[in-house]
DNA sequence: TGTCGATCTTCCGTTACCTCA
DNA sequence: ACTGAGGTAACGGAAGATCGA
């Protein structure tokens, strides 16, 4: 892939000075100098190989190259910047060089920041600014670690999401397709019943009820009602806003069975995932 | 007020590394 | 020791939103 071609040959170094002092750097936005004020009190000096791929772009006195490689890396760099190139060793795995100078080598997260990151995403899937390097500083990440994180986490979500909803699409098929045959079948009775000669003479009082055309059902129980009819179909309606089914319709009509339970359930709209509605 | 360019954020598809059976 | 599959960190690009000129 092209990612090597942005990635600065120079050595990349950050050098913070101890003692409570302040840095000044440029963020990613150039006419604006923020301050940053030193984590550690002992005097850090952190050097990325040329191959890390963060390190995209920077140039040897922490700034930002005019090399312009994309917003997200570009913005990486400020934060860095922001967090003053507090990465550990530990959490930076990526930064051997390899002969052709084209190896990405990659993170394992421990158990620890996994966890911390878990939690962090069942508040919230989606991180501000600040929340996000206020984690990194926390998990000894990049920011930008941080917010691919999140970033893989939402799509495998989405992708776990897809696969039930996937499942649960199939189960309607199969039930909306058994039904079809037996609606198919009870048509084929009826028209023979329409078109067959006069009925016999009535059947014996105990099998009254019995229908003539049907010599089966007496024997055959009730057939369980298909999947779909499990659901409190007659609630639905589509939201026209977000395209789903909901079941507000037949309660503000104040037609609903008090002994039903409310009909809360999404239903299931693939195309659409917004949870606007 | 509308337009334009720069920037940021998120999503998506993909790549590459790592682990394990 | 080798290998293929699966998981996942990391990447680049597109699209949409926001902001200042």
């Amino acid at each position: 892939m092209a990612q090597e071609e942005v990635h600065d040959a120079g050595l990349a170094l950050g050098l913070s000075l101890g003692g409570g002092s302040s840095s000044a750097h440029r963020s990613n936005n150039s006419s604006r100098l923020t301050l940053w004020e030193a984590p550690s009190a002992e005097p850090s000096l952190t050097l990325s190989m040329p191959d890390d791929p963060t390190m995209t772009g920077r140039t040897a006195s922490g700034g930002v190259s005019s090399m312009s490689v994309g917003g997200a890396v570009k913005r990486e760099r400020a934060e860095e910047a922001e967090l003053g190139e507090m990465v550990s060793s530990t959490a930076v795995v990526a930064a051997e060089e390899d002969d052709d100078g084209s190896t990405r080598k990659k993170l394992r997260l421990t158990k620890e920041q996994s966890a911390l990151l878990e939690d962090r995403f069942k508040e919230h899937s989606t991180l501000n600014p600040k929340q996000k390097v206020a984690l990194a500083k926390q998990l000894n990440l990049r920011p930008r670690q941080v917010e691919v994180w999140f970033q893989n986490r939402r799509a495998r979500t989405k992708l776990k999401q897809t696969e039930v909803d996937c499942e649960f699409l199939k189960r309607c098929c199969e039930s909306l397709t058994e039904e079809n045959r037996r609606l198919q079948r009870e048509l084929q009775e009826l028209r023979a019943i329409k078109f067959a000669p006069p009925p016999p003479p009535p059947p014996p009082p105990n099998n009254a009820g019995q229908h003539p055309g049907t010599p089966s059902a007496a024997a055959a129980p009730a057939p369980a009602p298909p999947f779909y009819m499990q659901l409190p179909a007659a609630t639905l309606t589509i939201c026209p806003s977000c395209e789903r089914l909901s079941g507000t319709a037949a309660t503000a009509a104040g037609k609903v069975d008090p002994d039903r339970p409310k009909a809360t359930h999404h239903f299931f709209n693939p195309f659409t995932h917004s949870a606007a509605c």
